[in-house]
DNA sequence: ACTTGTTGTGACCGGATTGTAACCAGACCG
DNA sequence: CGGTCTGGTTACAATCCGGTCACAACAAGT
């Protein structure tokens, strides 16, 4: 497997190189965009990680360009504390992101997940857990297998972030900032409604959810039995 | 925060554990396998510093097992030019690792980064001491292996507090401004409150506690045994 | 411009959570 | 013994929070 690296930080990117080649990938690496994009048309990797926050092209940049030209899964390195960069690479079409700082073992874990993920996909990318599958491509829910359910890009993110941690709590903060990008705590309302709404697409009865469940004070959860 | 130190060279090892208490860390130590092992689960460690070359039970089976339980980061010490062992390691799921000799400097900085990242990255880990498990992101408290009680904020909020003293009283105005703030010291009404309604949830006879014991003059302890 | 679908905003309701006060019982003390 | 302190308990009021409704703002397609 080959996994092409880019980012600025020198010593970051050997880090990640070095615990890459150990798990047995073979990590290409650049610190630019422009030399990520060239890579990425030689080299043909199967999985590319990116920094954000690179001098020249930017991560998004790279990103768009290789969404441009087929489905490599692409993940993103993001600092802390930058939502608004999160939620417009997910945008543009990466498949997961990671919170600098990272430890390799978590980083380890996620690429063979994505990995997994994309080979098991070829054309079409539907996520699911239990009875519940997402198709980002064509925004639709399928739960068991009743008719596929459009939805709207709000209704997507958050179903897919649920979806990520199905079965658990999810924060509303945290759905906060993945949803919309803001962390300002106030804004419960936009969660509520847009939790209100998936409710009456999904659930045959939105006032007693069975799937998309409140957990009290904290959040919500998906539940896929 | 709590450090197991393990290796078989009594010199390094109280070397090691030397630094780290000098850092302000309270340092464990064992001087092999199978003594490493037990006290890691006696004893619940935030960080294992493991030398690979142990007599008994070597670094890795230890990592393997600690491994296995949980995720907790791992730091191992190798020999210079060992890089066989190396890889092993980190295959095996260690954070970081550290070629001997180093300066205690160098251990200190790395021990520091290694707590800094993991305590990031394990945003939805449970906090427990004993058998009382809170989960921060699920707002529910676990006592043994019963069914997880769903708490309130504040009744998070305090629970959380005496669980990081677990054992030990802490004293009523500290658990008055950690949990609401700063308040006037006068007001002992809304902790008395607060105990009470945390008792009715977690105690099975609230009149004769357990786990949430008041401590003669003024304050509370969390029971965990 | 008109229509349609999506998203943001404010208001209201009911139940849960939290704050406040009053009362009781035991400990301590002169 | 009477007074005072402290913690537990009960009762009730104030506030918060999620679910819901109604409507405004906005974007996209016709």
């Amino acid at each position: 497997m080959k996994i092409l690296v880019a980012d600025d930080d020198l010593d970051l990117l050997g880090l990640v190189a070095y615990s890459l080649s150990n798990a047995g990938y073979l990590a290409i690496k650049a610190s630019d965009g422009p030399g990520a994009l060239a890579l990425y048309e030689a080299e043909a990797p199967d999985l590319v990680i990116l920094d954000i926050n690179m001098p020249g092209s930017s991560g998004f940049e790279v990103c768009t360009a290789i969404r441009a030209r087929g489905d490599t899964p692409v993940m993103m390195l993001t600092a802390r504390g930058e939502e608004q960069d999160l939620v417009k690479a997910l945008d543009l079409g990466a498949d997961d992101y990671l919170t600098k700082p990272f430890s390799p073992r978590t980083l380890l874990a996620r690429v063979k997940a994505l990995l997994r993920r994309s080979s098991a996909d070829r054309s079409h990318a539907p996520l699911s857990a239990g009875r519940v599958t997402l198709d980002l491509e064509a925004y639709t829910v399928r739960i068991g297998n009743a008719e596929p359910i459009t939805l709207t890009k709000l209704e997507l993110r958050l179903m897919q972030m649920l979806l990520a941690q199905a079965g658990r709590v999810v924060n509303s903060d945290r759905l906060l900032v993945q949803v919309w990008g803001h962390r300002g705590s106030g804004d419960r309302q936009l969660l509520k409604q847009l939790v209100h709404r998936l409710r009456h697409k999904v659930e045959s009865n939105p006032s007693v959810p069975q799937l998309l469940q409140t957990a009290a004070p904290s959040g919500y959860k998906l539940v896929v039995e």
